[in-house]
DNA sequence: AATGAATGAGGGTTCATTCAT
DNA sequence: GATGAATGAACCCTCATTCAT
């Protein structure tokens, strides 16, 4: 069909759904956006997205695991790596580069955790939270650079969120957080830690 | 009535229309709390919270005014303040204190900012978040800074909820906690900060 | 309001909400009635039969609790008797009086089976067929003797359904048909029945 | 396709459609059954099942027209005979026979009266019923007669059903319930009939 | 101070069916 | 001989809210 032959279907409903449903999930939160509302700006009808998803929360699970997917990867690197700080360093920097990535969808899991809590797509986001948590903190050591390594995630993930509010290019302040949650966790490992 | 007269009404249905409710709203969120829930825990008909509140809102905002005092006090004195380091030192250590009498409620208005986004108690809460943050980053200074003083505050902030976590003494664990991002306010003010 | 004050409320409601719908439920069936069709009967809302009743399901147990009773009565009768011939007779006897009664109600147990099988009241009917099955039959008896008395039942049952189809009084049909069901239990218990 | 060519099409998949379908009704309802359910169960899709039947009620119907034949058969040959005691004896052997033969179809026809009465086939079911029940009573004899007749068919038809719930091998069963069936005709044909 | 009865709006979901391919 | 995509209609049910009492 030539070479703009944009061929409607194959896929192309699907995807629609997803970014229209990510789109109103993140902006009026999961519960409250309806799969009327979804249909109407897809002007398609409610069925038509039951022919492509079995459910409400299967749209919203597959679009977390298709674009949390590098967030999942960082994760799934960290789990293979030796417990070093180099690891967190390089764990804090692609967890940091993923965020980035998919703010929206992120956002919307922190905003809806509630919502999620009891929906398997809650489930999956909460264990990537917790694993991420303890690939960072040193179960032996004190608590305060337990703490304080814990500290350097969250000022990762929520500062993200934040980051609008300030001034200064993309680059800049993505470059800029992360190197506070850089020397956060460099100081949790001690004298060495600084060295490097 | 009696000088002891210990009546059953006069506040006490209000009362505990607010307790059960913030139980409920923190424990499986707001939205997928309803009305009848709540009554029937109380035993009584849902008119009866119509007589107390005008609203489902007004229940959560009644009860944001009530036990978020604290915490609106906090800021409301760190408003009143010059903007020197000290202030800020102490204005952590206010909202942290508040902040831990009041863990389940803010917890809440967290897991369900989506929800609340577009009700008055969401409003206020973003408000208060907002002003916190003014009051702790100084527009002027290098964006790294404005950042760090930011990430003291989403460590204390989130900290708090993620601190059962962690072993340790409440105390010990707050402490430890508040001296993180007490640190990190303190170097964002640079030389003269670290000196203090 | 004077000797003809029809009071509105009082269970008003509730029980001509009973009554449509056993109309509509045995006239149309269980699954093709819809509520919205009871209700729009009614001239009242949807949500307004869900003030009186759970659910689709309650409404049609409570009808079978209410209108079935003394069927379940002669039953639980059944059980406390000895297993003596005259036990049998004055069962059937109960039974078929009962039925009498209620034929709409049982007309419709009979032709929802299907429908109604996963559903409590479906299973309670059934307990019920079984029970008075097991009453009228003698398991240490010969085979045939046995089903002829089922035989019994199933001509008793079944044919109050199809009492119409005949000429005569309503009074003189069922007389005889329960005089063809008496014979029978009658003669399936041998000789000696056949003396009484 | 050689001479022994197991063509996989061909009827097959209708045929296929006709088991399943005929399960999955006898099984779990006939409204309960979705196509969709059929179409999983058969790996096609839904509209595979269009191209074989021009709807859900010709599913059903064809497998009455095929299955339901026998009984058909007997109430044809029934019809064409003069109308003697001998002949309703035949009938209900006959009648037995082709029941036994089809007890999934026909408990299906009877646990979904409701359901299928405004349906083709419920008709075609009914008017079955109807004409065996004429083809046994005789219009001019005493009412208890004619429910005599009535009984013996509702015995040989619902006992049918309810066999499984006795001990004994099939063929006695069988033997005993139509037994029972026929003594109860010749009963009504007064003293000539049981001379016989 | 609280109830009984009811409503309007809307929720997610499922169904039999169609049509172009 | 079958599929992918979609539809219109309807389903049961729940919610926050109201009002007369």
């Amino acid at each position: 069909m030539g070479e703009n032959g944009a061929r409607k279907s194959q896929g192309d409903t699907r995807r629609r759904i997803q970014e229209v449903a990510l789109d109103l999930f993140a902006g009026q939160g999961y519960e409250k956006t309806s799969l009327r509302e979804i249909a109407e700006v897809l002007q398609v009808t409610k069925p038509a997205i039951y022919y492509h998803f079995r459910s409400k929360e299967e749209i919203l699970l597959s679009i977390f695991q298709n674009l949390g997917r590098p967030v999942a990867d960082a994760i799934a690197w960290g789990k293979a790596q030796p417990r070093t700080l180099e690891t967190k360093r390089e764990l804090l920097r692609r967890y940091g580069a993923a965020l980035d990535g998919t703010v929206p969808l992120f956002r919307l899991m922190r905003e809806n955790e509630a919502t999620l809590r009891d929906l398997e797509v809650g489930r999956e986001f909460n264990d990537q939270m917790t694993a991420i948590g303890e690939l960072l903190t040193e179960p032996g050591t004190p608590l305060v650079e337990q703490l304080r390594c814990m500290g350097a995630l969250l000022t990762l993930h929520f500062g993200t969120f934040a980051l609008p509010h300030f001034e200064g290019s993309e680059d800049e302040k993505r470059e800029a957080l992360l190197s506070i949650a850089m020397e956060m966790v460099e100081r949790a490992h001690g004298p060495e830690g600084s060295k490097v």
